[in-house]
DNA sequence: CCAAAAGTGTTGTTAGTACACCCATGG
DNA sequence: CCATGGGTGTACTAACAACACTTTTGG
């Protein structure tokens, strides 16, 4: 630190990948942008971080200007900072991903943002900045951390049947399982709670509804039990 | 950004834990601090980014100063940006680790350290800044990925025999293995080459020296095969 | 010849994989 | 009564876990 001044010119920001899950796809939350640079373009939610706030809270304010949610998994993944990365100075971006039931989001504009959209994730093939690496940094964090943690149910509604779990393991894996196996694993798992509630208005046998059971979910969380599919 | 002024006003860091292993023990590099703050205590070697460097550079420069050591295994982890973490502003530092030879380096002072030194990791009970909280987390990530990637290897020598390996394995996990199934995975993953050489001038029988196969090691780094261990 | 660590196989148990048919509902 | 997705069991295979004795060297 020999000419501290020279050091001290730099901002942070924070990017958040938030991944909403829609019964097929797994989709991630885009704005598209409101002012230079990159006008027009989609792009990341995300924002730089204020000189006297946590990295954390950023994190969450920006979800919760854009979602209006709370409380919802967030976790840090990388960071960013090449040295030509932003045309308007140093900017370090910290990247998190977040996981939000999707039905619970009701996108809002913002003075940021044109306009907000879920997109499909593998359909995502440009953004501003170096936002598609991110993007993709993020989605194999997702992938690997799927199948050592579960926290695939974050993306679910609170009831959701078997069937629906099994499509957002194969969607975000892009990988097909087996029926009959991935139930017995979940079921020995001990993670979901049988509600003895069953669909209804379905045109074909319904299905029972499940919950996971927080308790134990708390617990496997923690032991990052391993999921091997 | 409603006043960009206010924003670009930090600074980032890297801070390197260098994780060697000196037959028993896990052991990182540590420097005692030559200048204020914490003047005269431990701390994690590491520095200021340039404004014209990139991470990664001053990740791999604050190695190469310390130790001597190009071309070595460095992860990054995560970052830390408490609003109160530095005393003369907001810095945010970008945590990494390596994994070095622990005979091939030699450390040397330098101007911003007194003095460098290995500790033993599991002694390590405080240090400047948040650095303990940054070795830590350091040391968790080291744990997972060492079950989920054959990085054991970097931290030994180039010839080494499968006991060395395995306490390695025990160190960092702080578990016991059973030798046998131990040996058994190890072979079966193809990852290292029987040099067909031996050990000499030990009062025991002489054990096998290995290397590891950096063909096969290479692809399996990539899939990241599950060393469930 | 003693001390020290190297090296080596088998068996029981558990988890993984592959696979096909009947069931309940709405239209 | 048809279409749609829900729900279930078994047999084979592969991986894991537990466990003890003989070998080779230096001193």
């Amino acid at each position: 630190m020999s000419n501290p001044s020279e050091y001290f010119k730099s901002a942070a920001s924070v990017d958040n990948v938030i991944f909403g899950f829609d019964d097929t796809d797994l989709k991630v939350l885009l704005i598209r942008r409101g002012e230079e640079p990159f006008y027009g373009d989609w792009a990341l939610p995300g924002d730089l971080i204020a000189p006297n706030e946590n990295i954390i809270t950023a994190a969450n304010r920006i979800l919760y200007d854009l979602t209006g949610l709370e409380n919802v998994y967030l976790e840090q993944v990388m960071t960013f900072g090449e040295v030509d990365r932003h045309p308007k100075g140093r900017v370090f971006t910290i990247a998190y991903f977040s996981l939000v039931n999707i039905k619970r989001v009701f996108p809002k504009a913002s003075s940021f943002a044109n306009e907000v959209s879920w997109k499909t994730v593998s359909e995502v093939d440009q953004l501003a900045f170096d936002h598609l690496k991110i993007m993709n940094t993020c989605l194999s964090r997702l992938q690997t951390n799927l199948r050592l943690k579960p926290i695939g149910f974050e993306l679910l509604p609170e009831r959701f049947t078997l069937t629906e779990l099994q499509q957002l393991y194969e969607s975000v894996l892009r990988k097909e399982l087996d029926k009959r196996n991935f139930r017995k694993k979940i079921i020995k798992m001990n993670i979901v709670k049988d509600l003895n509630v069953y669909q209804t208005g379905v045109a074909h046998r319904p299905a029972r509804l499940y919950s996971f059971d927080e308790e134990s979910y708390q617990q496997a969380l923690k032991e990052g039990i391993t999921f091997e599919i």
